[in-house]
DNA sequence: CATTGACTTAGAGCGCACTCTAAGTTCTAG
DNA sequence: CTAGAACTTAGAGTGCGCTCTAAGTCAATG
């Protein structure tokens, strides 16, 4: 007996993940859970500490501007097992690019805007 | 008589600016254009040094995820004229920081991708 | 002065990522 | 054992930001 494995209803996955239940059944509808969310004593959802902490991962790979379509990519390539190593690396560090690109072009959007700041209050002197 | 203000036609202006003849007219069209763009000896569009520079740094809000509806909000203050220099300020601090918050979360998240990435590396020993 | 290519407008269409609805089923509290 | 809340599915709807189309006008070139 473990106390482990908490197991979540859909709604306290939502509550957990800051996602909606919504996003969450969107999500497996497009592919995109790892293992396939398990179904308890009923047809009902029950997300796994790996559920959740693969959700948190995705989310991350959507907040960087992963479109689904490559997360499926990914968790395709997860499915087939350690093999695939090499190309989920492959996948990741192209990936990690264009993050590092992304954050170039905000930072210099950033300096545009605070310049422009700088001179609102300059004329407001 | 000077050599300034070259002012450009459409196509050219989607050259400087990387965006596409139809986004700029759209822009236009959604009243995202300062001054309204200026027509040449006819009905064809004719871009100034001074759009060119707007259109730029609207482009910076847009890629710091300002909405449409916001630019349009601050175009509408900019044609008050100078009475509205304070809000525009606010506006834009506003913004600045939305775009902090969305630089740090996207550094987070890429330290996540960094670290899988490891764990893929190591894997592979 | 005709052809050809760039321009014009109004409006329809598209892709993405959700977000919601409807109709029905299942769990939980009293 | 029943009422009500939470869950289920399939599929339709939404919002945003473009992106394209159609039908026509304008202008520079041979």
């Amino acid at each position: 007996m473990t106390l482990v494995d908490a197991s979540l209803s859909i709604s306290e996955a939502a509550e957990r993940t800051g996602l909606s239940t919504h996003t969450l059944r969107y999500y497996e509808r497009e592919g995109l859970m790892l293992g396939g969310v398990g179904r308890a004593s009923s047809t009902h959802r029950r997300y796994s500490d790996a559920d959740i902490s693969w959700v948190e991962f995705l989310t991350k790979l959507r907040s960087t501007s992963m479109p689904i379509a490559k997360v499926r990519e990914y968790v395709d390539l997860v499915r087939r097992g350690d093999v695939s190593t090499p190309e989920r690396l492959a996948l990741l560090l192209t990936h990690r690019e264009s993050v590092i690109a992304q954050l170039d072009e905000m930072t210099k959007s950033l300096a545009a805007i605070d310049f422009k700041i700088a001179t609102y209050k300059k004329g407001s002197k």
